[in-house]
DNA sequence: ATAGTGTAGTTGTCTATACAACTTCTAGAA
DNA sequence: TTCTAGAAGTTGTATAGACAACTACACTAT
């Protein structure tokens, strides 16, 4: 019988977490098992599975049908991460987003873009360059080559109103993508397109999305190092 | 009536997930509801709402009670991004890993530390600075601030057999944490201490956990840009 | 001692039902 | 026309029970 306004499985989850958090339980102890806890709860066991298990789910607990359940070993902090589309980031910051495009053209496949875009060398390959401001501010230089499997139009999109991401996510859905974040420095025309120092780092996310059967499209973002930067949190 | 090996929710999942991915039910269209799916495969509501409720968990699908469920709108590719520890991970990559004990000692808690621990102006504070190599090679120099609340013996740890993030998991149960990546050049001395130029860019993670009530620790990682990326992939 | 067998315990999945909370739309009243 | 009440539809939560798949352990037969 369940008093609070809570519902029955997060009053069990918030009772785990608490035995974990205050050290109660440590890494490697077991859970009582899913009967136990519903004898504690005196609840039916279907709440306390979906309780643990979206506990597991979270990756505080492991699991093993058969065995039992455990407190993970964590040493690890995790936390969802999302690269979002520039326009949305800045748009809720309350600022005004803007851009110039410094190229939009076919270009022919090099080996690294074969690589890249798994196209046959000597293919076109559409190719864009795009500055975003923040307030007036680059902080953001968008280098995307796109398989023109994956969006035949791509040259005619007016960059202006819609993002590359927007518009390559309305017409690639997208069901993979792989990316990296390292620190470098801007090559020299990059800095010049972004009007910071040749020795000014910045942070750079290499993107790759694959959409269906093709890569659609890969993008090197290159963030001031003084103007972004990525932030995230953690908590339970 | 399940055919195939996989349960059936899993396969309900998959065909919601296949009408996404091949761009049949686009952002902001609605999914079938529960009793519509239900009667098209035969199974019960409660199957048919774990599978939905998962996929709404995972970010494709946005639920609203009383109202629906629609394909959420998805311009961003986020990932679970591990911040992990660095002996963990340079030992997963089959490598060796080292370090040098640079600094171990009491610090007087100056403006910067009351700001991210919470301790009084002038409180003692531990400080550690560690250089870890992967391969007798330099890849993080770890500069940690500790509130002694959380971690008394700190000092008194054997930092070549445990790293500080173990031992603070270990006495001081995580509850909470805050990070931020960016790219900026080191100081002088990360910069020797690390074997590195001075203009040679580099990731910088720093890091705030919380342990209950209290800031357990503040930690600055700093990674040489030509030794360290992050990686991640986004499936689905 | 060793290998095999069986049993108890644990988690994974699924069902059929029920009620609650909420949204949306429609029909009726003012 | 405008407001209100209600009905229908949708998701959220919870139950009691069932079987399957797997593990760990004790016991037995070799």
């Amino acid at each position: 019988m369940p008093n609070s306004s809570l519902p029955a499985f997060e009053q069990i989850k918030t009772f785990v977490k608490a035995q974990i958090t205050s050290g109660v339980w440590q890494s490697g102890d077991t859970v009582p098992s899913e009967s136990a806890l519903q004898q504690q709860f005196g609840v039916s066991r279907m709440t306390v599975n979906r309780a643990v298990k979206e506990l597991a789910a979270e990756g505080l607990v492991t699991r093993l049908r058969g065995s039992g359940t455990v407190v993970a070993q964590w040493h690890r902090i995790s936390s969802m991460l999302a690269v979002r589309d520039i326009h949305e980031e800045v748009i809720e910051r309350g600022h005004a987003h803007t851009c110039r495009v410094l190229r939009l053209e076919v270009v022919v496949a090099d080996a690294a873009l074969v690589q890249a875009l798994g196209v046959p060398l000597g293919a076109p390959v559409f190719h864009s360059l795009i500055v975003h401001m923040e307030d007036g501010v680059a902080i953001q230089l968008e280098d995307r080559h796109v398989n023109p499997a994956a969006a035949p139009d791509y040259l005619t999109v007016n960059f202006q109103t819609t993002t590359p991401t927007q518009y390559l996510f309305a017409c690639a859905p997208l069901t993979e993508a792989r990316y990296s974040i390292e620190a470098a420095l801007p090559s020299a025309t990059e800095a010049k397109s972004l009007g910071i120092g040749r020795n000014e780092p910045c942070l750079i996310i290499t993107r790759c999305t694959v959409s269906g059967a093709h890569v659609a499209s890969q993008a090197r973002l290159v963030y001031p190092g003084m103007r972004y930067s990525l932030r995230g949190n953690f908590a339970l």
